[in-house]
This record gives structure tokens, C-alpha cells and sequence, in this order.
DNA sequence: AGCACGCCGACT
DNA sequence: GTCGGCGTGCTC
């Protein structure tokens, strides 16, 4: 008997595994998938390691290995170890995104009736009445019960079961192997098909003459899937075993356009490029000399994207692979087609708007070795990649690398670091505005930091470097308290106004960008001022184009309303969304000027993100409203002025990277002026105009940022000074959620007491800022400083609590 | 997470 | 007395 530690589908606490015991013939090895019992049911588990004793003495076995090739490499779990901990949630949680996509489902259970005579007087009506349609059926669903009596159902369902009327069982689905492969199966002997089939209907072979024929007759081939909708499968294995048929394995090609590819050339490096280059090449596969992450902080147009290829391009050399990581795909269509122009044919690209055919093609060809470099947003991290050497994270702030909604709440460039710390990879992060954080790091020699502060030629062959003062754009800050008091009650600010009337009349085109948190359309009367909600979150509704009326937390939605439900009154105000109303303002502003969108509902009806940029780009229309900051790399030269609406928006939030969040925000925006060879003017409208995050925005001034922010971050004991873990609890009962939060506070701090080294606090508890979500109200208790996750190991979490280590925002 | 078990008020 | 609603604890 053979032993094996499995990582089950369960929310047992972190870094647990329990023990099966599988047979010699079954031949579990690491890594593999494999269905095992857990109490009543049946879950998926990952085969972590082999034992030979186990620890206990009742022990259930393996019930099926679920795809003989291990899924999960050495690597992989390696990191999950790591993540779990890390990120306090299971072993099967960490591992889940290192699946292949779709893998990760449960099985449904069956009630089968067993003896027939027994009396059935001793149960409940509901219970005979479940027994009784059990009987008829043969083999029911135990969900079909769940749904057509409801939950009554759970009482009567286990008393059948506990009292020998019916029996649970599970049929396991076949394994989905590697979806790349089509089989074909084809007349060995086409030439002397006629006689074989004579042959065959002469020894009685019916079916088997009836499917040769088939094939003959076919204009193709037939696949196998197609010869098994029509025969079984013992009849094609008796064609296939008296040598009548051969099969043949074909790749499938992927049906995406493989469109020819002109390989692009590598730029001139500026020598501050090449340094960093030159460095990067030294730690490419490199064991000993640590650390093997680098950060290149390199203002817009610095040439960063240069710096990534030729690193890919000595990692491919030295036979290693990379994993390229970037914020959001849609928005990066120009950076992809940089990656695939230089590396024609060696990238994978695998995100979830694939569909899913696509998505398995990549993650198994990305498995087999056949790409060299995968693109991808934070879940690329954990593709399957061999002999990896390189993971790049462009646009390293972003926040879109951190997830927030489920378990593993994982930050990719925290994960990525850790998997260099464990295995002999580098990983170069980039960012015109690093994270507060990552910056800090890096001073503190955690990272190796390069700066990039010139812009190169952008498009010139010259690539002559121009320090990057003299082409950053006048930026102005228009003080909106002022305008008021001027009595100016529009939107734009003089200053704006006339600036866009200034570029217009010039030929030249305008950007405004409007923070999408102050866009939202809402639905209000005109008489009380009701503002529409949702019935099971604490917010607005917004109303979107295609959808109607939706709700933004639990993606409900609603009927529109002619009437207030408040007061009756037929007065109701569909406010569009804020872009629209800024394309209002410039219709009456400049009515012959055409405009264009960018925010939720264009994108839709336009086709998607690139198709508005490219409009945009090839001048179609003068100025862009967009809640969208233009994706890098796009060049728009004939862009001379850039507006930002409303830069307060946000920066009063209670969370500690709002003034972090703003400045990113104005500088990526800022950056889009004066690329061409007009310069370039941004105008930014603001309450706060003498904000630190606005006025750092306004100059873009990385260092002013990171002086202030890093001095406020030391006095209030947030990152890097000290961790962050934001616990939040909900429950439908508002009374219930506030009183567990309440006791949950008393018993952490009581912990807290306790330790000799206090160097935690308990901040909270206190109601969550979006306070109602799916008709669950929340709380939230926050936590700050050193080795949290000790503590919280040492006590039990109650259910219903969510935990997020090193949140990204504590709203 | 699911599932069982056990306790308690409501109703035959 | 049973029924079923809900809190609690366990799953190799
Ligand atoms: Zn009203
Ligand atoms: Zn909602």
C-alpha cells in the first residue's frame, strides 16, 4: 500500500494536506489530479507528496487519477506552499490558478434506490414522496431533489440514506485530456475497401462492415469523436485490431489568424538602456547572485519596452523561456504586437476572454515547450511554462495584479518575487510611477533599481536621447473654488475652455479623461431627489446602454422605472454617464467639433477598446472623452491638449493609497501630451490644488511623491513600514454582523494582550465602506504590523469571515 | 464548502 | 411527541 499527501478541494485551513492510500496499479505520482472521498462527498485533490507511513489510522483511498499527466509542476507546488501561508487560504485555493482553464468542478452526487419491500411508514410525507420519485426515476441527482422540493429536502434526504432506502454514488466524468489532438481514423486499404467490407458481413461483423463503408464513402476523414457518435466502441476497435483501419494523430492548429508576421528590428539602446540590459543578462539564469529582481523606474517614452525585449531576447538565447505579465490586455493591444513582431511565432497569449478551447490549446502547448514567451494579466504567472528564466511586469502600480474578489487574494509581483527568491528566475518590473512600496524596496536594496530618465526618440531611427524635462508638457492646474467664485458654474474651467477652442481651431486634437469612480450614471427624481439602489447592495444603480439598469457589486438587474418608487412623481432623470455629459458641454461649447467616447457602453457599441483608439488615432474625430487613460505605445502626434476633468475624485477616500492612486493617475495622464512634435499642454482641474498627490501629478514629480507619501506611510505605520491584513465578515442579519465583528474584535485584542512584543493593532471594527453587498451587510476589522499571519494561525478564524493579506485597499 | 449532528421552539 | 431551522464541528 502506497501513501499520498492531497491537497483536497476544501477549505481546510492552509498548507494542510490529508492522507489516502492509492494501489501500486493505480500509479499516483506528484503533481497529478485525482478524485478522493471527503466525508460525504467526492472532491478534487492534487497529489502533493508520497509517504510511506501515515499518521493516522483511518485512512480512505484515491478513487480516481483524473489526468495521468501531473498538472502541476515541482514549481508550482512549491509556490503554493509559499501562497498559502502567505495568503491564509487552502492548498487547493493556491493551486487553482495553476490549472488548466475550466479544470477546477465538482461532481455531482446520485440517490440510487436500493431494497425494493421495505416499509415506508417510518418517514416523513416529503421523505416518501423523494423515495417514491427516486424509485421511479432509477438514479436522480441529488441537486435535482435539492431544487424541486427545496431545502426541506436535506432532512428527508440523509434519513433515506441513513436508513438504507437509497444510496449515494458518483459517476466520474472522462478526463479531458489535451484538446490539441484531433484522431482521424482512415481505411488502411482503401483500394480494397470493397472486398473487406464483403469480408467482414461474411464473418458476421455487421457493424464493423457497415463503418468501413462509412469511411469509404466519405469525401474526408472522419475523426474518431465522429465515428463514436454512430458506432461503438468495440466496433472500431475490431477494425482497428484486424489492421483494416490506421489512425492518425493530427496537431491542431489553432483557428486564430496566423497572419504573416514581419519581424520588427531591435531599436539602438541609449547607454542607460543598455546598462540595464547588460545587467539583466548577468542574472538570466544565474544561481548565486541575489537579489534576481530589478526594477527599472523610466518616465513615459523612456524606452522601457526595448529594455523588456532585449531581455527576453538573451533569455530565449540562453534556452530559457519568459512569462511578460501586463496590466489588462485589452488596453495593451500595441505592447502585444511589439512582443509578437519581435518573437514571430514564440508567444502564447491566454487571458479569460479567450474562449475556452482556445485557452486549453495554450496552456497545453505552453506545457508541451512550443511557445517561448507567454503575455498574459496576473494569472499568466502560473502558466505551466518550462525552464523558466524571466518574468517581466510591465506597469508594475497597477492594481489590476492584485486580486481582490476570491481566495488566492493574491499580489503577482509579491508572488513573482517570492518564486525568484525560491528558483533560479529574474523578474524585472517596470513602471513610470512604481508602487510606494516596490520603490521603497528597491532603495533598500531588496531590488536592484535602474532609472530610465530620458525619453528616447519615439519613433526615429536617430533614437537620440533629449532629457526629459525639455519634453515633458506645461501642466496647469485650474483651481475649480476659484472658478465658482468667478461665477463660472460649468464644468470646464476658463482655462480648459479656452484651451480646447485654442487646439480645435488649430487642427489639433484634445484629450479628457474623467476618473471613472465619478462617472457612473445614476437614475434620480427630479422631485425628492431619490437616487435608484439596489435592493441587496449598499449603492447607486447605474445604467448602462446595452444592459439598462445594473448593479455594479452583484451584477443585478433591474426593469427601468417610469415612476419614483419614493414618491410617484413621473419626473425621472436618466443622468448618463459622465463622459456624456462632458460631451454635452463641448457640443454647446463647440458644436461643429466631433467627439468621441471612451467609457463603458462606447466600448461596446464601437466594437472594443482598440477599435476607439484607432479611430482616434487616425483622426476621426478632435477630441476624446474617456474614462480609459490611452493605452502606452500608441502614438497620437497631433495631440496637443490634455484634460483631466476632476482630479479630487478619490483622493478623500478612507484608504492610504488614495493619494498614490491620484498622482499615478495624472502622471499616466499627463504623459499622453507632447509626444508628437507639438508640445504638448495639460490642463487639470481640481478643488485641491494645493494636494500634494495633485501638485507631484501636476509636475510629475515621482520623487516629491515618494518623499511625502513615504513620510505619511512611517507616521501612520501602513506599507512598507508595517503589513496589512483587512478581515471583513458578513452576514444577511445586520444585528448578527455587527455583533460578531464586535466579538471577534475582543478576542483578537485579548490575543494581542497577551503577546509580549505587542507590535500588532486592531484597527475597527467598523461598517465596511460599500456596507451591503448581495444582501449581506459587512464589517471589517483591519490589521497592522509585523508577522500578522503568526498571529491569526494561532487562533481560529469563525466562518464567514474573508481574509485579504497586504490588501491593496482597505475600503 | 458540504454534510451530519444536535438542540430548541412550533405544531400535529 | 415529531418537524425543521439553525448553530457547530469535521472531513484523511
Ligand atoms: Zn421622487
Ligand atoms: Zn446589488
Amino acid at each position: 500500500m502506497n501513501y499520498v499527501e492531497v491537497a483536497v478541494d476544501a477549505p481546510i485551513g492552509p498548507n494542510k494536506t490529508l492522507t489516502y492510500s492509492t494501489s501500486e496499479k493505480l500509479r499516483v505520482v506528484t503533481g497529478q489530479m485525482v478524485w478522493v472521498p471527503l466525508g460525504q462527498r467526492l472532491v478534487q485533490g492534487i497529489v502533493f507528496s508520497l509517504v510511506d507511513e501515515p499518521k493516522l489510522r483511518s485512512i480512505r483511498s484515491v478513487v480516481s487519477v483524473i489526468d495521468p499527466a501531473p498538472l502541476i509542476s515541482m514549481r508550482g507546488l512549491c509556490l503554493a506552499r509559499w501562497m498559502s501561508r502567505h495568503y491564509q487560504c487552502s492548498l487547493f485555493e493556491s493551486i487553482s490558478v495553476m490549472l488548466p482553464p475550466g479544470f477546477r468542478s465538482n461532481i455531482d452526487a446520485y440517490l440510487e434506490p436500493l431494497v425494493e419491500n421495505t416499509p415506508t411508514s417510518s418517514l416523513t410525507k416529503t421523505a416518501q414522496a423523494i423515495l417514491q420519485y427516486i424509485r421511479v426515476q432509477g438514479s436522480v441527482k441529488e441537486k435535482t431533489i435539492k431544487k424541486t422540493w427545496g431545502y426541506v429536502a436535506d432532512n428527508s434526504v440523509s434519513r433515506l440514506i441513513s436508513e438504507g432506502f437509497v444510496r449515494r454514488n458518483w459517476t466520474i466524468p472522462h478526463t479531458r485530456s489535451s484538446p490539441s489532438y484531433r484522431v482521424s481514423i482512415i481505411p488502411k486499404f482503401p483500394d480494397k475497401g470493397v472486398k473487406a467490407v464483403a469480408y467482414l458481413s461474411s464473418i458476421g461483423a455487421f457493424k464493423q462492415a457497415a463503418l468501413l463503408k462509412d469511411l469509404l464513402l466519405r469525401p474526408r476523414d472522419a475523426t474518431l469523436e465522429e465515428a463514436r457518435r454512430k458506432y461503438s466502441t468495440s466496433v472500431i476497435d475490431g477494425l482497428l485490431g484486424k489492421d483494416l483501419l490506421i489512425q492518425k494523430w493530427e496537431r491542431v492548429v489553432s483557428t486564430s489568424k496566423s497572419a504573416v508576421i514581419l519581424p520588427d528590428q531591435p531599436l539602438e539602446l541609449t547607454s542607460e538602456q543598455q546598462s540595464v540590459v547588460d545587467h539583466i543578462r548577468t542574472k538570466l539564469g544565474s544561481y548565486d547572485k541575489r537579489p534576481r529582481t530589478i526594477l527599472i523606474h523610466g518616465i513615459t517614452g523612456s524606452g522601457k519596452t526595448e529594455v523588456y525585449l532585449r531581455a527576453l531576447d538573451d533569455c530565449i538565447r540562453l534556452g530559457l523561456r519568459a512569462i511578460f505579465l501586463v496590466p489588462e490586455i485589452a488596453l495593451t493591444p500595441q505592447t502585444m504586437e511589439r512582443i509578437n513582431m519581435r518573437f514571430p511565432n514564440q508567444v502564447a497569449l491566454i487571458h479569460s476572454g479567450m474562449s475556452m478551447k482556445n485557452q486549453l490549446d495554450q496552456w497545453w502547448g505552453i506545457r508541451r515547450g512550443e511557445f517561448n514567451v507567454v503575455v498574459g494579466p496576473r494569472s499568466a504567472l502560473f502558466s505551466p511554462m518550462p525552464k523558466l528564466g524571466l518574468v517581466i511586469i510591465d506597469e508594475e502600480h497597477e492594481w489590476t495584479y492584485k486580486e481582490q474578489e476570491r481566495q488566492p487574494r493574491y499580489h503577482v509581483r509579491e508572488v513573482a518575487v517570492e518564486l525568484a527568491r525560491m528558483v533560479n528566475i529574474c523578474v524585472v518590473m517596470g513602471s513610470a510611477t512604481p508602487d510606494i512600496v516596490t520603490y521603497f524596496e528597491a532603495l533598500k536594496g531588496k531590488h536592484k533599481l535602474f532609472n530610465l530618465p530620458y525619453r528616447v526618440g519615439v519613433r526615429s531611427n536617430t533614437n537620440s536621447t533629449v532629457p526629459g524635462i525639455l519634453s515633458l508638457p506645461k501642466v496647469d492646474i485650474a483651481d475649480m473654488r476659484q472658478e465658482l467664485m468667478a461665477g463660472n458654474r460649468s464644468i470646464f474651467s476658463r482655462a480648459l475652455s479656452t484651451g480646447l477652442k485654442k487646439c480645435i481651431s488649430k487642427g489639433e486634437q484634445a484629450i479628457l479623461f474623467l476618473n471613472r469612480r465619478g462617472s457612473a450614471s445614476v437614475v434620480q427624481c427630479r422631485d425628492c431627489g431619490m437616487v435608484l439602489r439596489c435592493k441587496r447592495c449598499a449603492v447607486t444603480l447605474t445604467y448602462h446602454k446595452l444592459r439598462g439598469l445594473l448593479c455594479h457589486q452583484c451584477n443585478l438587474g433591474y426593469k427601468s422605472v417610469t415612476v419614483c418608487p419614493e414618491c410617484e412623481s413621473p419626473r425621472i432623470k436618466y443622468l448618463g454617464q459622465g463622459t456624456q455629459k462632458v460631451e454635452e458641454e463641448i457640443k454647446s461649447l463647440l458644436p461643429w467639433v466631433s467627439v468621441s467616447r471612451w467609457d463603458s457602453d462606447s466600448v461596446v457599441e464601437s466594437g472594443g477598446h482598440a477599435a476607439i483608439m484607432e479611430s482616434f488615432a487616425r483622426g476621426e474625430s478632435q477630441i476624446l472623452v474617456g474614462t480609459q487613460v490611452v493605452s502606452k505605445g500608441l502614438h497620437l502626434p497631433n495631440v496637443s491638449l490634455v484634460g483631466v476633468i476632476l482630479a479630487d475624485i478619490g483622493l478623500h477616500l478612507p484608504d492610504f493609497r488614495a493619494g498614490e492612486r491620484t498622482f499615478q493617475l495624472l502622471c499616466q495622464v499627463s504623459g499622453r501630451a507632447g509626444r508628437g512634435d507639438i508640445p504638448g499642454n495639460v490642463i487639470i482641474q481640481t478643488y485641491n490644488p494645493k494636494n500634494y498627490a495633485v501638485l507631484a501629478g501636476a509636475n510629475q514629480d515621482y520623487r516629491a511623491i515618494f518623499e511625502t507619501e513615504i513620510e505619511y506611510r512611517r507616521q501612520q505605520g501602513n506599507p512598507p513600514f508595517s503589513g496589512l491584513v483587512h478581515l471583513t465578515y458578513s452576514h444577511f442579519n445586520e444585528d448578527v454582523c455587527k455583533e460578531e465583528a464586535q466579538n471577534f474584535n475582543k478576542e483578537l485584542r485579548k490575543l494581542i494582550e497577551g503577546d509580549a512584543n505587542r507590535r500588532i493593532s486592531v484597527i475597527g471594527p467598523a461598517p465596511a465602506h460599500v456596507y451591503r453587498i448581495r444582501g449581506k451587510y459587512r464589517w471589517h476589522i483591519i490589521l497592522r504590523g509585523d508577522d500578522i499571519v503568526n498571529l491569526i494561525e494561532r487562533m481560529k478564524i469563525p466562518r464567514g469571515w474573508s481574509i485579504d493579506v497586504d490588501p491593496v485597499s482597505v475600503l
